[in-house]
DNA sequence: CAGCGTAGACGTACAATGTAAGTCTGTCAA
DNA sequence: TTGACAGACTTACATTGTACGTCTACGCTG
């Protein structure tokens, strides 16, 4: 009886507090700083502690990847297949940039858990409905998803740090050497004087393959 | 001179050789194999030795990176803008295929070096040449390069690798919930009935850019 | 020729990581 | 009251990158 009052209150672990603490530090620290004892820190808890709810660190993984993956926006009532496609992918690239680990993290992970599964199956529908025969829906939908990954994790390896763009700009142009590579100092050049992050421009390739596939759509 | 018989021929280690080796370790046993002790086992030596060559593992990734980069075709000589792009394109996805470690890498790595900023200089040459206004250059050059390491990297963490794709596929189906997901189930029973691997293909999504991009240069 | 500085190898050691295995403790049913 | 069990803690180990110190043979200098 001594001991009950000493009792500290017994923090109620789960497979949920354990994933949404894990995303958190994800997001505030980086990917390389979850790990499994600071992870257990952050609730209070010993690493080992988190076995018991969790397989083990892969499990955290793809936990966290399946909650990332229930705020994508699945397209409903859109007006017409392209503009569902490009709501669609323009939602997946901001809970993307929401989460900066995500993007490598879902790559390496083939297996798709229910929200992904219920996203894909949403677009499949839309493109075989606007007469896409199935291997063209297939393709595109890779050539899609190639986009919107491959350009976040450009986005995010970025040397720019988003704002602070012209000295960093300037600092690479300075250590060009100039005569040997003239293409890439003019092309430094003219980014100094225009409003950083304006050419980072997920649309600009999302808009360009949704034109190409109009055309083919309309040329049968 | 009874010790200079049991003299073992010394390693003439050196950047050169510590780099190829690091990207025949990567390539035969993948990345997560390329350790120091391994390196250094592959190279006889032990893994300390590497420091006397090497600033650090960073600096070994960089300069498989940059030696793989000189793999790149750069294009010269090509009838036109879009045969130009293109095979510079396709060439750039099979070398990263040829190294499956090295999109994730370098897409982790922003600084370029040398072979990268050779071939950049001579695209945006020829995307300018071809009368696209800077910015668009720029948009440009950053979409296709989201295609290609984006499809990489997706094509590498396929579930199926590479032939016995029927099989796995087989077994995907049978996980599948199959009345929530109608559309993907019908998917997957499409792609049993076709042969395995002529759906991943790079050259569509590059074929869609590229029509996109014509349009775009004929109404100005 | 003697000696000695240095390049480049080796060996040891440490902190951080994931996790296997065992232990302790509070709660609730019988 | 007891005793089983869930869920926490503790200990321990292998693997990683790498800091730091040592040893040895080669080549230059006196």
């Amino acid at each position: 009886m001594a001991q009950s009052s000493t009792r500290p209150p017994r923090a109620p672990l789960s497979r949920e507090r354990i994933l949404h603490a894990a995303i958190e530090l994800a997001d505030e620290e980086g990917i390389e700083a979850l790990t499994m004892r600071r992870l257990g820190h952050r609730l209070g808890v010993e690493a080992m502690s988190l076995y018991n709810h969790v397989a083990d660190k892969d499990d955290i993984l793809d936990g966290m990847v399946e909650l990332i993956a229930t705020e994508f926006e699945v397209p409903t009532g859109a007006p017409d297949w392209r503009s569902a496609i490009r709501g669609s992918a323009i939602s997946v690239h901001e809970v993307l940039r929401r989460h900066p680990w995500a993007s490598s993290v879902m790559e390496s992970r083939a297996r798709a858990g229910p929200a992904r599964l219920r996203l894909l199956d949403a677009l499949i529908g839309i493109l075989a409905g606007a007469g896409f025969p199935m291997p063209i829906v297939i393709r595109t939908l890779i050539a899609l998803d190639s986009h919107t990954y491959g350009f976040t994790l450009q986005e995010q390896a970025w040397p720019f740090p988003s704002d602070e763009a012209p000295e960093m700009v300037a600092a690479l142009a300075d250590d060009l050497p100039d005569d040997t590579y003239p293409n890439v100092a003019s092309m430094l050049g003219f980014v100094t004087t225009i409003r950083p992050g304006s050419l980072v421009d997920f649309e600009y390739g999302l808009d360009l393959l949704l034109d190409g596939l109009e055309r083919r759509l309309a040329n049968g």
